[in-house]
DNA sequence: TGCGATTCAAATGCCAGACAATTAGAAGCC
DNA sequence: GGCTTCTAATTGTCTGGCATTTGAATCGCA
C-alpha cells in the first residue's frame, strides 16, 4: 500500500486510491486508527496538505471519519446500511436527471425490482409495515395535499412495502430505485380523480400484503405501473401538443 | 448557496454540501464552470487549502471534474451509469463484508433481483448478450480454472443477463448487487461436481433466455439459487465443524 | 493516599504565501 | 497565412505556522 510511483497526476488521488484498496483489501480494519497526517506525509513523501486532501476524500465516501484531539486522527469507519443509503439516492437522482432517462425506464426499473420484493414483503412483513403503509394510505386521501407531498407519500408507502421483505441488502439497493423516482413524479399533476384510482390500486397492494399473498401482491404492482405509465404518458402527451401549438 | 453559517465545524464540508445542494437542485447545471478556487476562497471567506479540499470531496463523488491551464478549473460533471458503477460495486462490496450480512441474505437479494430482470432480459436480449453468456459458459467449463476465475466468470455470465434486459437503471442497480456477492462465493470452494451443476444451471438459463422464455429463465435462477445456497450451506456447516474438532 | 485542577502534548482544522506545471490564447515573426 | 513564442490564468503542491480540541500526565492540596 505504501507505493506510489512518480505519475506526476493527482497524488492526493493516488493516496486515496491506496488506502481505500487496503480498506476493501481488508488490511485496514474497521474502527483501526491510520497514522497521523504527518506520518502518512513522511510515509507517502508528499506534505500534508496533500494527505489532507486524499482523507477528505475518503471521508467523502464515509470510509473514514476523523476525531481532532489528542487521541483523534482518522479512522476506517464502519459503513453501515444507514449511512450509505443517503448517498445511494442522491447519486440514483443525479443519474436519472443528468442523462436523459425516459419515465418510462426508471418507472420500469422501479417496478420490476419492486415487484422482485413482493413475495419476500407478503411473507415477512411485520405489523409495523402493514401499519405504516396504511398511514400513508390515509394521508394520500387528505383532500388538500400538494403534488409533491402526495409524492412524497407515494414514496414512503412503497418503501415501506420493500422494507418488509426483512432484507438490508434489498431495502439498500431499492431506495435508490425508489426514491430517485421522486422528481420524475413531480412532474405530473395529479387530478382527484387519478389520485383515487392510484389509492384504490395502493389499497389493493396493502391488502395483499396483509393477506399474505405473494402473487396478488406482484399482480398488484403491475397494476399499478400500468397505471402510472398511461397516466405519464397522457400528462406528457398532453403538454407536447400544447407546447407544439404554442 | 453562498451562505455559511459560522459553524465551527468542517468548514470544508459545508461547502462541499453546498455546492453538491447547488447541482442536485440545478442551480449548477453539466460542464458549467465553477469559480476558481481563488474566488470561491472569497466568497466562502476561507482559504483557498480549505476550498480545494471541498472540492476533492466532490471529485471523490465524481460530481465534478478539474482542468489545469489558462481555460481551466472545476466543472459539474456530467454523472454517466459507467463512472458511477464501480462506486456503487465498491459500497455495495463493502456494505456486505462490514456488516455481517449473511450469505443467505445476500444471495437472497442477488437473485430476487436477477428474477425481477429475467422477462425484460428474456424478451430483449440481445444477440451480443446471448453470445458473451455462451462465451462465460465455456470458460466455466474449463478444467484447470481457480476458484476465483470461476466466481468471475460467474458474475460476467449473470451480467450479461441483467445487461440484456436494456435498462440502464437497472443495470447499475444490479451491478452492485451481484459483484459485490464474488467476494463472499470466494471464500466457496467448488469441486468438479459443484462446477457441473451450477454450469448446468447456466445453461439451462442461457437456453431460456435464448428461447425468450421469461417464466422459465425465472424458474432457472431459482433453481440456481436453491443449489447455491444448499452448496454454501454444506461448505459453511463443515468448515464449522472443522473448526469445532480443532 | 486520594482527588480535583492545571498543564502539556498530540493531533486535526485552518490559513498565508509561494513556486511549479500546464494550458489556451495573444502577440509577434517570417 | 502559418508558425513560434510569450503571457496570463489556473490548478497542483510545498513550507511554515497558528488555532482548537482533547485526552492524559502532573501537580497541589487536603
Amino acid at each position: 500500500m505504501k507505493i506510489d510511483p512518480k505519475n506526476p497526476a493527482d497524488l492526493s488521488a493516488q493516496i486515496a486510491g491506496a488506502i481505500r484498496d487496503a480498506i476493501i483489501a481488508g488490511t485496514l480494519i474497521v474502527d483501526e486508527r491510520l497514522p497521523s497526517e504527518a506520518e502518512l506525509a513522511e510515509q507517502f513523501d508528499v506534505s500534508r496538505p496533500t494527505v489532507r486532501e486524499a482523507l477528505k476524500r475518503l471521508a467523502a465516501q464515509s470510509l473514514i471519519r476523523t476525531q481532532r484531539g489528542a487521541t483523534g486522527g482518522a479512522f476506517v469507519n464502519r459503513l453501515s446500511f444507514e449511512a450509505a443509503q443517503p448517498q445511494q439516492i442522491t447519486t440514483s437522482t443525479l443519474l436519472l436527471s443528468m442523462n436523459a432517462v425516459s419515465f418510462e425506464t426508471a418507472c420500469e426499473a422501479r417496478y420490476a425490482l419492486e415487484r422482485a420484493c413482493a413475495p419476500l414483503s407478503a411473507t415477512r412483513r411485520t405489523p409495523d409495515h402493514l401499519a405504516t403503509m396504511r398511514a400513508e394510505l390515509h394521508c394520500q386521501a387528505q383532500p388538500g395535499l400538494t403534488d409533491e407531498a402526495f409524492c412524497a407519500s407515494d414514496v414512503a408507502f412503497h418503501r415501506a412495502l420493500v422494507d418488509g421483505a426483512g432484507n438490508p441488502v434489498l431495502s439498500y439497493q431499492l431506495a435508490g430505485a425508489v426514491e430517485a423516482m421522486q422528481p420524475l413524479m413531480n412532474m405530473i399533476t395529479f387530478t382527484a380523480r387519478d389520485r383515487a384510482r392510484i389509492i384504490a390500486l395502493h389499497e389493493g397492494i396493502a391488502d395483499a400484503i396483509e393477506a399474505q399473498k405473494s402473487e396478488a401482491t406482484a399482480e398488484a404492482l403491475t397494476a399499478l405501473e400500468q397505471e402510472t405509465q398511461a397516466l405519464a404518458q397522457s400528462v406528457f402527451a398532453a403538454r407536447a401538443e400544447k407546447s407544439g401549438a404554442r
